[in-house]
RNA sequence: CGGGGCGUGGCGAAGUCCGGUUAUCGCGCCUGCUUUGGGAGCAGGAGGCCGCAGGUUCGAAUCCUGCCGCCCCGACCA
């Protein structure tokens, strides 16, 4: 095994893999399609779990949890719905297994389900079948129902955190008495993703409207936070769409409004998955290893003790494990590694490629001189500082590398966003990568195909908030537009 | 589903064309000693139905047939 990563530049997408493998977030499983979400992967995603549950909590939602097995007549309900996963739908047909006279084991043909079972895409189809039985008036309303769970789409070609065939997400279900708060509600929530990836991804997102061809099955309207990764690929993070009347009207759901009457509800679902950590490793990470934000990074500090004279040993051994104690009191995640069976070369190699945001080394001439040396993972830059002064030190180093995480991140995407105003130069630009290209468009989605099989590029999005609604001519057809919309290249 | 490639200790590979005794190398693992400020050194050791099933042969990792699995490229897609 190469003791170097692949590099970036020289394949991106070896890089992406390898250090997915070395870091020990995950790997491939024996079922196709499928990871294994190894311990510091893992932790990763509680990190993320943890924030997001109290920031959708704060804002007023409840977890439930619904069946993983949908009926197949649920899903059949909305057509829009049904169409859009179809092709991807892992369906169970039968209950049971049985031994033949020759020991194999196979599939009883006796036990076919009468009604064949989905293994859920998403859940709205039984999601909305429990709220026609919990929504009667405007008094029930709005429902604000998250759950956390895991959902399977069967993938023809899959990435680890990327693209998978079980999937781990939040997918959050509200049910609306008006068009206007369901609209709120949508955007609201984007926000809230928007929010996260800045306060806690450190990554910069982009909010938009999806098109009408890349807007989810079964809803009105598609709102995506877009980031930009190193390769200059864009990443759809997350969704939230609205979904106007259409699963009430699938699935009955009305409710009595103050004066009486009967009206259908107005519904939103929105949803991000363990797809943020592929967000995480290709925005922030390099050619050493991973690097990972502190505010989500399960071990912040990393404290290295250094012997030379066995006299020495028991006295650095304390002094490391009192500032141990000392950063858990600030409530900073810390590892001592004293282990002996490696070198600290060797310990330096392997906490950067974990990504640990701050390494603490303690050896002769620190102990000697009251002094800690600190490096950063992000920067490389190493200080020594007076002992006394490491745990504020830390505090503030730990805030530093959370915010220059962001601000680099920010400044890649305005170096890799351009303006073009012809076809030739959109197809340069988006052959090379260069990231984020804002063109106009005339709004069809025959056009949007035509660029998409001639480029390999896609509408990312139409931003929302923004100063690009002054219009122009289509890239491809010269017809009238009302605005610049995103393309790219995308995951 | 098309086109290409690959299955050999935990991982990565050599050996396969042209069959030959004990299957090789690196990393990792175990034991011991010496080491410790950028992936330590030496010595010893464990670990293999060479993807599976048949066949050819005195003899198969190697040749033949069938099967299974995985990866890459396309079509498709969060």
């Amino acid at each position: 095994m190469d003791k170097q990563l692949p590099s970036r530049s020289e394949n991106f997408s070896a890089w992406y893999n390898e250090l997915i493998k070395r870091v020990g977030l995950a790997e491939t499983s024996a079922v196709r399609g499928c990871m294994t979400i190894r311990p510091y992967g893992y932790a990763i995603w509680e990190k993320i779990q943890a924030a997001l549950d109290s920031a959708i909590k704060d804002t007023g939602h409840e977890n439930a949890y619904f069946p993983l097995l949908i009926p197949k007549s649920y899903f059949c309900k909305e057509a829009a719905h049904v169409e859009g996963f179809a092709k991807e739908c892992a369906v169970i047909t039968h209950y049971r297994l049985k031994t033949e006279e020759d020991n194999a084991i196979i599939v009883d043909p006796e036990a076919k389900l009468q009604e064949e079972l989905i293994l859920r895409p998403t859940s709205e189809t039984i999601i909305w079948n429990s709220y026609r039985n919990w929504i009667q008036s405007y008094r029930d309303l709005p429902l604000l129902i998250n759950q956390w769970s895991n959902i399977v789409r069967w993938e023809m070609r899959t990435r680890l955190f990327l693209r998978t065939a079980e999937i781990l997400w939040q997918e959050g279900h509200t049910a609306h008495a008006t068009q206007a708060e369901a609209e709120e509600e949508t955007r609201k929530m984007l926000d809230l993703y928007a929010d996260f990836g800045r306060d806690y991804l450190a990554i910069p997102f982009l909010k938009g409207r999806k098109t009408e061809y890349e807007k989810f099955s079964g809803a009105e309207e598609t709102y995506t936070i877009e980031a930009l990764m190193q390769d200059g690929k864009a990443l759809q993070a997350g969704t939230s769409h609205f979904l106007g009347q259409r699963f009430a009207k699938a699935f009955d759901v009305k409710f009595t409004n103050a004066a009486g009457q009967s009206e259908y509800v107005w519904g939103t679902s929105w949803g991000v998955t363990t797809r943020f950590i592929g967000a995480l490793i290709m925005t922030h990470s390099d050619d050493k290893g991973l690097v990972l934000p502190p505010r989500l990074a399960p071990i912040q500090v990393v404290i290295i003790p250094i012997y030379k004279t066995p006299a020495n040993k028991t006295a650095l051994h304390q002094q490391a494990q009192r500032l141990q104690e000392q950063l858990r009191e600030n409530a900073i995640t810390v590892k001592l590694d004293d282990r002996e069976d490696h070198k600290p070369g060797w310990k330096f190699a392997e906490y950067e490629l974990k990504g640990i945001p701050l390494r603490l080394v303690i050896g002769e001439e620190e102990l000697a001189n009251q002094s800690v040396t600190l490096s950063r993972r992000d920067t490389g830059e190493r200080l020594t500082i007076p002992m006394d002064k490491a745990v504020e030190k830390i505090t503030t180093l730990l805030a530093d590398i959370q915010s220059n995480l962001y601000e680099r991140a920010i400044q890649f995407r305005e170096a890799h966003t351009c303006e073009v105003d012809d076809y030739d130069s959109f197809k340069a630009a988006i052959a090379k990568k260069a990231g984020f290209v804002l063109a106009h468009w005339d709004g069809s989605t025959e056009t949007e195909q035509k660029i998409k099989a001639e480029t390999q590029a896609t509408i990312r999005c139409i931003p929302l908030d923004d100063n690009l609604s002054t219009p122009g001519k289509c890239i491809y057809t010269g017809n009238p537009s009302a605005r610049r919309v995103v393309f790219a290249q995308a995951y």
